[in-house]
DNA sequence: ACTAAAAAAGATATTTTTATCTTGATTTAT
DNA sequence: ATAAATCAAGATAAAAATATCTTTTTTAGT
């Protein structure tokens, strides 16, 4: 559904959410270890969502990644838009352009649905509410090791 | 969500099951050209789905594919089975090997109830139950032709 | 038998996605 | 100032998905 650059994007971003701020920045090192990702492709991953403004940088020793207030009052929905671009959500499930409630293919009722519930669901929440969230239902992060957040 | 190549599969058989049958078959030609999907790429598609048996084809004038009483009592979720492999509703949203209810990801809640409900409907209904279906209430195959069925 | 039509099979090409590597620029701390 | 750490940028590589091309096999009709 989402391409793994976007899944690995999600993951970086609620994962810097729950452990960075600006007086705690974190290296592609770090984050491409805790999340089982491969490093010098979050590397440039993170480069791209830097320049889109979604996380913050800082070069030289103690640099790294960040999110700052304004990250933080993003979505999950603006990093798919970035990442994978604003239509993920609204295709037809079929691949037909032209398909809609008025003209809808044999399982478009199946799918709209929940299109538009996950779509809304991206949209409407910020990263620091989901990382609230995480906090306060113990959800799961990481691969390597996902009970992280138990030991914090 | 599904690879091109799925969703033209899925496009095919319902497509042959519409308008096919053991004494009227169809060519790769027809089919692509009514779908609006690449011909050689198809012609593949349908060598693939023919020797898995959810179609039926013959060779030499006349031949072509069609959708054998067999054939047409498969699933959709047979056919997403056989080209996307039997996973493809059943992992994480964010990419995560172990992703579940008991330990769950930050969006694990908001997409499994969509992959759930999907999944049943691709795995209960037949292809025949879905033309059916289809025929009755007006349901779109090709942009080419989008009302195709009502001039039929 | 011969021809033409059609799918099957196998080889090749293109594009996209994923991943890596190398070099350059910036910044902190000494 | 210099060295080390860290991100930025650009080039390259590998893999997967998509698409095409060519040849072979089968079969119906003549």
């Amino acid at each position: 559904m989402l391409s793994n650059a976007c899944k690995y994007a999600i993951r970086s971003i609620l994962y810097l959410s729950l452990y960075s701020d600006k007086t705690k920045k974190i290296g592609v090192k770090k984050i491409a270890d805790e999340l089982e990702t491969p490093q010098p492709f979050l590397a440039k991953l993170l480069q791209q969502l830097t320049k889109s403004k979604l996380v913050t940088s800082t070069k030289g020793p103690n640099g790294g990644f960040y999110l700052s207030e304004a990250n933080q009052k993003n979505s999950i929905w603006d990093i798919v838009e970035n990442i994978d671009g604003p239509n993920k959500f609204n295709q037809c499930f079929l691949g037909l352009s032209k398909c809609e409630d008025e003209n809808p293919c044999p399982v478009h009722y199946i799918a709209a649905p929940f299109k538009n519930k996950i779509l809304a669901n991206f949209r409407d929440k910020t990263i620091s509410q989901f990382s609230s969230e995480i906090i306060d239902t113990d959800k799961v992060l990481s691969l390597k090791d996902y009970d992280a957040l138990k030991q914090e």
